[in-house]
DNA sequence: GATGAATGAGCTTTCATTCAT
DNA sequence: GATGAATGAAAGCTCATTCAT
């Protein structure tokens, strides 16, 4: 990249993905090309092959980063006596958080895994799968300490979760528009929180 | 009559347009092939190109049934004095509607518009404006006419309508799910208004 | 064409022509296209094939009404005992007569064959070379008869002879004009022949 | 020093023009297919999209070595105190030099710019009318210095010339002829320009 | 005769991937 | 490690030609 300081190899493994997120990101996968994305790195394109085996595995690494992240979450929230409004609010704080650390990455998930039928793959869809069904048990756990109604499936119940969830972020991914700060973060994880409980309370 | 009734010229162009749906949906636009659709219609793929200029345009033709159907949906809510809740369900109904006759076209729409930064056109995002801004318009009545808490913007609580109702339909996009029957939609309606109301509801 | 007055086979086929050598003149061969020139005749495109074989003999029957008029006017020359230049003029008056009533006959000839190998079939540079052949017999006479020096090869003074009137042609092509009337082709005819006589005269 | 001496990357842009040159003039520029050049040039057709943007652009690249060499020939004639005849003679040298060194350049530059309008774009028109006026700038000084007869439009003389010369050139292109050796180009220079010189030479 | 829907070979162009240097 | 020249499969699109009506 600069002159004097040449990337050490996990930097430019690095430089590699971000730009790589960017692309993604503005062209979506398959019109990103490797010459845009090593253009945008600062590199050549032969050079992304020693990094990644190939375009479809770069964005199986953009993917898993973002897997890891939430499944981490998960396993801070599953199992633990944490009351549910509290689960609820730290997946709703990782979706946020991460959109504020990293827009494109949430947006290739949006667009690109959590709405496409045509990249996904069996493991795409299996993790896909696993995310919903741990939300799910979060949900079914808040219907048995009566938090929240139990005449509706809990599928039902995680869809509108999920979706409300979904739907500010895709607006926000499509507008362009950037979490300013951490006060603007709460203000939106408050209200979808309080307007999902609201609605999904147990009366 | 004929000896094995030919499709007429409406009926082939129809023909296109189902097969394009069901590739697309499928394989995604970038990966679906206009030999795929042409095999699928039982076409050469030639003859594609006499009724739709080009992939992209028979991508437009699939939008724009879309878009019509819902914009005439609103031409049906805005400006009358029926109730907000009424024209909330109308806007829920046109969505399962149309997904229990044509899943192919929510999904596409779904995936590639309401999702994708990378397939749109100025023409679609005016379109996606213009849809959530005439949502919001219904949501905003609903604040005014005190049936929908005014302590948040009008543009939250349309994303998490939007979102919950778009969360519905993707879910059961990836899934392959079917709407079986008219009473599964009401269901879904009635279970999505109410948990929305009910938690957007003004006290 | 018009309701009331149906064209005569003969009527269609030259409606044909003329629309081709119309289109061929403005594309070229290559980016002439049968429908163009359908279009351009009013008719449907399935229909030339009733009249013209394919593509390729429609070209050939345009071809063929060029060099039909200009071996009928070599017919008028050969063998007679009139003046050389009055020979030379003859073939100059073709050339200016037919560009006057149809510049796009003399045009597709100039293009498409005289200057084009791509087009080149064995029976057509048979009759291109006939062409040239004859001529040189008119020059050659002219040597024989002292009218011109003979110490140059008359294939030299032929393509001199051509040369300068195939570019007179080829500019007003270019340039997209008409000879306006009799009196200019007259002037155009005799400067050629003037300054070609004149330089090629023997002394 | 290498094994089998590859060519250098200049050589190998090089290696496409002249495939391009033998393969164009053989075909025409619309039949010449890309596959054809690559395998002339003895490279996979996907290379050439290294070295020329497209076919369109190659063939420009084809056009343009024409006009460079021709415009720089006038560089070296025009605003100088050399004799007329001495500037038309380096007129009809580049002509024929440039025909002597690549035959096939001279061939597409006559049968696919200077007498098509196919092919002609607003810059090959341009172009060509920039040489036809500054060829007849040389015309009108012979007029003005008394060499060149006054009483013919100079662009009438320009055709003349340029006719003759043009239709040499052709004429050795479609019979395939090669000039050989500079005794025999010194000839073929020397009787077109007296032929000229004397016919169109003042009295 | 007349139409234009239908066919499919054939072309240009793109781009992921490889590999010699 | 780094480069970018080289490859060639793959896809979109065109259009001459056929043929059922």
């Amino acid at each position: 990249m600069s002159k004097k300081s040449p990337l050490l190899k996990i930097d430019k493994e690095e430089a590699i993905f971000e730009a790589a997120l960017k692309i993604i990101t503005n062209k979506g996968f398959h019109k990103a090309r490797m010459s845009d994305i090593a253009k945008q790195a600062g590199i050549s394109y032969g050079l992304i092959y020693h990094y990644f085996k190939n375009k479809e595995s770069l964005f199986d690494a953009i993917i898993a980063r973002w897997w890891e992240g939430l499944f981490q979450c998960f396993d801070e929230i599953l199992g633990t006596d944490m009351p549910v409004e509290t689960k609820l609010r730290k997946i709703v704080d990782y979706h946020l958080c991460t959109y504020q650390d990293s827009p494109e990455l949430v947006n290739i998930f949006t667009t690109e895994i959590s709405r496409s039928t045509a990249n996904l793959t069996k493991d795409r869809l299996d993790r896909f799968k696993k995310f919903i069904s741990m939300t799910e048990s979060v949900i079914a756990e808040g219907q048995q300490v009566g938090l929240l109604r139990s005449d509706y499936k809990p599928r039902y119940l995680t869809n509108i979760f999920l979706g409300a969830l979904d739907s500010f972020i895709s607006t926000m991914v499509l507008a362009g528009q950037k979490i300013k700060g951490d006060k603007q973060r709460n203000t939106i994880a408050e209200s979808l929180l309080e307007v999902f409980l609201n609605g999904a309370k147990s009366r």
